[in-house]
DNA sequence: GCCGTTTTCGGCCCGACTGTTTTCAGTCG
């Protein structure tokens, strides 16, 4: 029997969520669950793994239980204990707790308390408004995401999904040259659908060998370029395909969005060109790469991230296009944690790790005293740890350890250190980590206090959001932006790919204003710099050129940048 | 159910704070 990795990682997953639903050992349900992501992260199929004389139980959460299920699983393509669990639940039930995308712990609370018949109820609920009015705005946030028509991802989790894919893809024999496309190329806070564009050997041949991918669910062909695999995980991927000559044209109109291809069609229909393979080449123009047909349309080329429909079509007509801050141009990180507070790697190891990357500078923010959960520092701890940042700079050469803090902003807009010691760092970055429920007025309020503090500098994550999971507190980002600059405060871009906080809209409004934003990665360890990728894309995706972001400046500028008066 | 182990059972991150469903579940980084 032909079972796939991704059919076995879904009953897995199916019978974690009837575990949660039936209000078995939470536990046992997170084991089942976290088999199944091991198994959608494999890059053999089980069949192959078992066969080349591996054992099941050397996969990382799979013991001697769960190997035996999915033996059985592979032989029969059953699992009796699912079907067994699910037929003693209500069918409304274990329809909406597997539902990829909806959590079946929070699924089964608005089902216990509204009594929903289907999911069709559940949707009308979510949509009147009685979930967030029964169960407020966190749990309606993560219904009406759960039942949209397909799951989002964060963009970290799209690359490392596209990225076997794409692997795979590279590995059919014939195709020359093989690229994403879509909105991951676009780099967008989150993804849904993953695209491809290839070219090389027959568009028949590829789709074939395409979707023989272990992951792949089921496909549906539309017309001769374009194959649609759905994978197991909900997740759609598309593969396009074209002829060499027309790579140009093809990776545009692939990459989107809608909003700019419209732009760019309504750009060409004005010089009677038909933005269209045939429109083209009648017009003699070669759009085998995408430059040629942005010189073709008389505009400048435009970067993948600001292809958003949003003014960009019409400023590379006038040759108006900034220049886009790239990763070289940072120059340090000005928001980490250390074992001081929550991070898990020390002081001099956070900093030898960002020379490393080639950075000249970091500041050191671990937690203020407010946030106990994070071991937030006292004023004495922080006294202790501007001594340590003092020595540590003594040995370090050609690279500073700027003094600093992640200091709460409080209820009414105080910060979560007296003047005297905030004096004594180089800079603040002052973040909301509590109170999150107060109304848009109120929050607005506290953080224009905040700012009125002489020794404010960054305003962190400033919206406090999650990305699918959690909206975040409201603001009125004019009226922030615009005390910002009056203040001489600037605003993050939050790297983390959970937060990516400011939004490009937000951002794009504070370049608009002149207003510089520090591109900080929040690590809570080594590793975690390396989140600094994703902060530049959303940093380009709001227009932002080197001269817009505060720690593209050298340590001396920045320092002066910093200096409020 | 898995893992790690002081090898056979306890832990699976944490712990103070919030705010009403006023007594504990949900939440923050």
């Amino acid at each position: 029997m032909n079972v796939s990795n991704a059919q076995v990682a879904r009953l897995l997953r199916d019978y974690s969520a009837m575990l949660v639903v039936s209000g078995a050992d939470r536990f046992k349900a997170k084991a089942y669950r976290v088999a199944a992501e091991t198994i959608e992260s494999m890059q053999t199929d089980l069949a192959t793994f078992i066969s080349s004389g591996h054992d099941l139980q050397e996969l990382p959460g799979v013991g001697k239980a769960i190997s035996s299920v999915i033996r059985e699983i592979l032989q029969t393509g059953q699992m009796p204990q699912l079907e067994n669990l699910s037929s003693h639940l209500d069918p409304v039930l274990v329809e909406l707790a597997s539902r990829p995308g909806l959590d079946s712990k929070r699924v089964a609370t608005v089902y216990k308390k509204l009594q929903i018949g289907s999911l069709a109820e559940l949707q009308e609920r979510s949509e009147s408004g009685v979930i967030l009015e029964k169960f407020g705005s966190r749990m309606d946030f993560h219904i009406r995401q759960g039942l949209a028509n397909r799951p989002r991802m964060l963009i970290k989790r799209a690359d490392q999904t596209a990225a076997p894919i794409e692997d795979f893809i590279r590995s059919i024999v014939g195709l020359t040259r093989v690229e994403l496309t879509g909105s991951l190329r676009r780099r967008q806070e989150t993804i849904g659908d993953l695209n491809f564009l290839v070219t090389g050997d027959s568009a028949r041949n590829t789709f074939k060998h395409f979707q023989s991918y272990a992951g792949v669910e089921s496909s549906e062909q539309q017309g001769p370029g374009r194959i649609v695999c759905r994978l197991t995980s909900g997740t759609n991927v598309t593969l396009n395909w074209t002829r060499p000559e027309a790579w140009g044209l093809n990776w545009i109109l692939t990459t989107g969005s809608e909003g700019h291809l419209g732009d760019l069609k309504r750009a060409g229909d004005e010089m009677e060109i038909e933005l269209t393979e045939r429109g083209l080449s009648r017009r003699h123009v070669k759009i085998a790469d995408e430059r040629s047909v942005y010189v073709a349309l008389k505009m400048t080329f435009i970067e993948p991230e600001l292809r958003e429909g949003r003014g960009e079509v019409q400023a590379a007509l006038e040759s108006r296009l900034p220049d886009l801050v790239r990763l070289a141009d940072i120059k340090g990180d000005l928001h980490m944690h250390t074992t001081a507070s929550d991070g898990v790697n020390t002081l001099a190891e956070m900093a030898a790790s960002a020379q490393e990357k080639g950075y000249k500078y970091v500041a050191i923010t671990d937690h203020s005293r407010s946030l106990k959960i994070a071991n937030g520092l006292s004023e004495d701890r922080l006294r202790e740890h501007i001594l340590a940042i003092d020595a540590l700079n003594s040995q370090l050469k050609g690279f500073t350890v700027l003094k600093s803090a992640e200091v709460d902003i409080l209820e009414h807009g105080n910060l979560d250190y007296s003047d005297e010691l905030l004096q004594e760092l180089d800079l603040t970055v002052c973040s909301v980590h509590s109170h999150f429920t107060l109304s848009k007025e109120q929050n607005t309020e506290r953080i224009l206090r905040a700012m009125d503090n002489p020794y404010f500098n960054i305003l962190g994550h400033p919206t406090g959001r999650l990305l699918l999971k959690r909206p975040g507190y409201e603001i009125d980002i004019d009226r922030i932006l615009t005390h910002a600059k009056q203040n001489g405060c600037f605003l993050e871009i939050n790297s983390n790919p959970n937060r990516l906080d400011l939004s490009g809209e937000h951002a794009k409004l504070a370049k608009d204003l002149g207003l510089k934003i520090a591109i900080n990665t929040d690590a809570h360890s080594i590793r975690e710099l390396d989140f600094m990728p994703f902060g530049i894309n959303q940093a380009r995706r709001a227009w932002l050129a080197r001269d817009d972001v505060l720690n593209a400046l050298p340590v001396a500028r920045l320092k002066r940048a910093l200096r409020r008066s």
